[in-house]
DNA sequence: ATATATTTGACAAAATTTGACAAGTCAATA
DNA sequence: TATTGACTTGTCAAATTTTGTCAAATATAT
């Protein structure tokens, strides 16, 4: 859990960007982009956009991170049967 | 994408039972049963317990298509990297 | 110790979900 | 064809959840 928050402190963090500059670009409180960072609070698909435009990332690989996270925590709720949950989409979005 | 609501109305034809029966022993709303049976609504876990009992069925196949259901919600969303996603996740379910 | 960066908790506002009700369709049949 | 019974649909208010801000608390660095 928490994929796409890592990935978006490593990124800032690797620019020397502080949380306050990310925030202000996505026009948010710092507070809200330190809960996103660590994952209390999920970013919505625009703001994701604007943070991967910020960070010059990958938008697509940002967004992989950003859907597992939702799966996972869908799947954190059910985990005896996670396995075959997954096993039944794998079926319909097998590559 | 409507496993869970597909399975239980089979149950529930295969039974000879009403929609409205069914609905009686959740104490809802005839017509939330039918939204439930076509995947227009989605059964609370509690719902999902009560069908299970009433229709005989086994609740950890029914709440594994529930999942299942949940899962693919989000996943329609982005297909583009769903697949990616599934693999991230399923490396920390995957039996 | 001070200044700056980040985190936390509480809260209101916004958005989503839930379930009921009323009206509708459809099929069987009197 | 009128009625009845089973199911479906659209709409609405209430309930719940999520979102983002503010103020205060911590941490980090100088």
């Amino acid at each position: 859990m928490n994929n796409f928050g890592q990935k978006i402190r490593e990124l800032r963090e690797s620019q020397n960007l502080l949380l306050r500059q990310v925030a202000a670009q996505l026009e948010v409180d710092t507070a809200l982009m330190s809960k996103i960072e660590r994952g209390e609070r999920k970013a919505s698909k625009q703001q994701l956009i604007k943070i991967s435009k910020f960070l010059n990332a990958n938008e697509e690989e940002l967004l992989t991170l950003w859907l597992a996270d939702k799966i996972e925590a869908n799947i954190a709720e059910e985990p005896q049967v996670a396995y075959n949950a997954m096993k039944i989409v794998s079926k319909k979005f097998g590559k």
